[in-house]
RNA sequence: GGAGAGAUGGCUGAGCGGCUAAAAGCAGCAGACUGUAAAUCUGCCGGUCCACGACCUACGGAGGUUCGAAUCCUCCUCUCUCCA
């Protein structure tokens, strides 16, 4: 690729690239470019959103360049600012290795194992001190911390903000400075971040770093930004028939961003499948599950996503049983048991009350019958065995012994 | 140091002595329909009890006043604002 073809891959699909021009100039050097982005600690599951800038990262390896994929084991202490979380314990050395080890092996499934350095601030963080980390703050003024928006917005809601939140966007930009960054990228809620490192290069006397953002990702509820404390992701180390069915939940219009942030379809082919599809010639279904072999094909393997496609037609389509039905085995009894008490012993609902409130919506069927009344029983001797569906998508076979 | 304001179910947010297991929205679940775990519409949405009712928990924490409190009083914890 010549320099202009570069710069058109590296800034496809980007909210912010600050600044453009910069980025020419590094590039033009010639030398490898020293890019990071920063992850949580404590949440070694990647999901589907954080694969939109794990994407991009590829797309700089490809080109040759040196990806560092950081950890934020020290700005960890401080946690996501944005939350309003209760301080989370400090993780032992040995749990940041761990979950670093699990970052490693579902990361490499989209980076390059040979051309990733995985890096943790601490390293240079916990050298800092108290000291350093004055001198650090005394580099930023709390106005120009205030321009951050979720700031402004809970001071001006007199909201509470610890002051070690403030720190927060200056330990991260410090990274930048210790790394001698030439790139950062995160989702367009880092931008703030991003650029406080971008200020602090300079005044540490360094050449700034180039600031790109990813757009954020809508989880399958199609409103919040992927996470997983909402339960709206899609992990990439979920089975296939999983994967299947989150990514046939989202709507018809949601699609279209998934096909662009977590494809390897260029913006061309993403257009002309949505005008098929507009024009009728493509049915949504049919795009919606090309898009979700697609993303089980990067995670697992092609014939994953074949079987995930047959398994979820037989399963919605034919509305037949699943080929690999959970097996729950219950204490027998002389006496016939409720079923809303073996409903949720076998895990199909939270407690008997909402048991009882799906037989009532219909929603229970044993070996395919539609259970009528909230205090149906089930015969339990020794040996019985019975085929529960709970709602669409929740079977299991239980056995009496 | 002083004077005020506030803390409600997963979230946002009403209620301000009984009709309140607590409005509304979001999220969630079920059903219908379908093209799918899309969209739309309808219903549900603390728990226990073989129960068309009974009981137990619940409105920051602990007491108190009342026949009766999320609602009133006292103290405590936490948050915010203003004054110094």
């Amino acid at each position: 690729m010549n320099l202009e073809e570069q710069l058109e891959y590296l800034g496809k699909g980007t909210v912010d690239l600050i600044e453009r021009a910069d980025l020419k100039a590094k590039i033009q050097r010639g030398k490898p470019l020293t890019i990071k982005v920063g992850f949580d600690p404590t949440a070694p599951d990647i999901h589907l959103g954080h694969t939109v800038v794990i994407r991009k990262m590829k797309h700089f390896q490809q080109l040759g360049h040196r990806v560092i994929f950081l950890i934020g084991d020290f700005t960890g202490l401080i946690g996501d600012p944005t939350g309003k979380k209760a301080t989370r314990p400090a993780l032992s050395r040995e749990e940041v290795l761990a979950n670093a080890e699990t970052y490693r092996r579902q990361v490499y499934k989209i980076l390059d194992a040979e051309k990733t350095e995985v890096r943790f601030n601490s390293e240079w963080l916990g050298a800092l001190g108290a000291e350093g980390m004055i001198r650090l703050a005394a580099k930023y003024t709390l106005a120009r911390i205030l321009e951050r928006d979720d700031f402004r917005k809970r001071f001006d809601a007199h909201q509470p903000i610890a002051i070690h939140e403030l720190l927060y966007p200056l330990a991260q930009g410090y990274d930048s400075v210790a790394l001698k960054c030439d790139v950062e990228m995160g989702g367009t809620d880092q931008l703030f971040n991003l650029l406080v490192g971008r200020d602090l290069m300079r005044e540490y006397g360094l050449e700034p770093q180039v600031v790109i953002t990813m757009p954020l990702l809508e989880g399958l509820d199609g409103v919040e930004k992927m996470s997983k404390s909402l339960g709206n992701y899609i992990g990439i180390d979920e089975e296939p028939g999983s994967i299947f069915g989150k990514i046939m939940s989202i709507s018809d219009a949601l699609m279209w961003k998934y096909y662009t942030l977590c494809t390897d379809f260029t913006p061309a082919q993403v257009d002309t499948l949505r005008a098929r599809v507009e024009a009728g010639e493509v049915h949504p279904m049919d795009a919606k599950k090309e898009l979700a072999k697609s993303i089980i094909r990067d995670f697992h393997d092609e014939a994953a996503a074949d079987a995930a496609d047959a398994e979820f037609r037989r399963v919605f389509s034919e509305r037949q049983a699943p080929t690999d039905i959970e097996e729950t085995s219950l204490p027998a009894s002389d006496e016939p048991q409720p079923l809303a008490k073996i409903i949720t012993a076998a895990g199909l609902a939270a407690s008997n009350k909402d048991a009882q409130r799906l037989i009532a919506q219909g929603g229970v069927l044993v070996d395919d019958a539609k259970v009528e009344s909230t205090r149906h029983a089930l015969d339990a001797a020794a040996g019985k065995t019975y085929l529960l569906k709970v709602g669409k998508r929740r079977f299991a076979r239980i056995t009496f012994a």
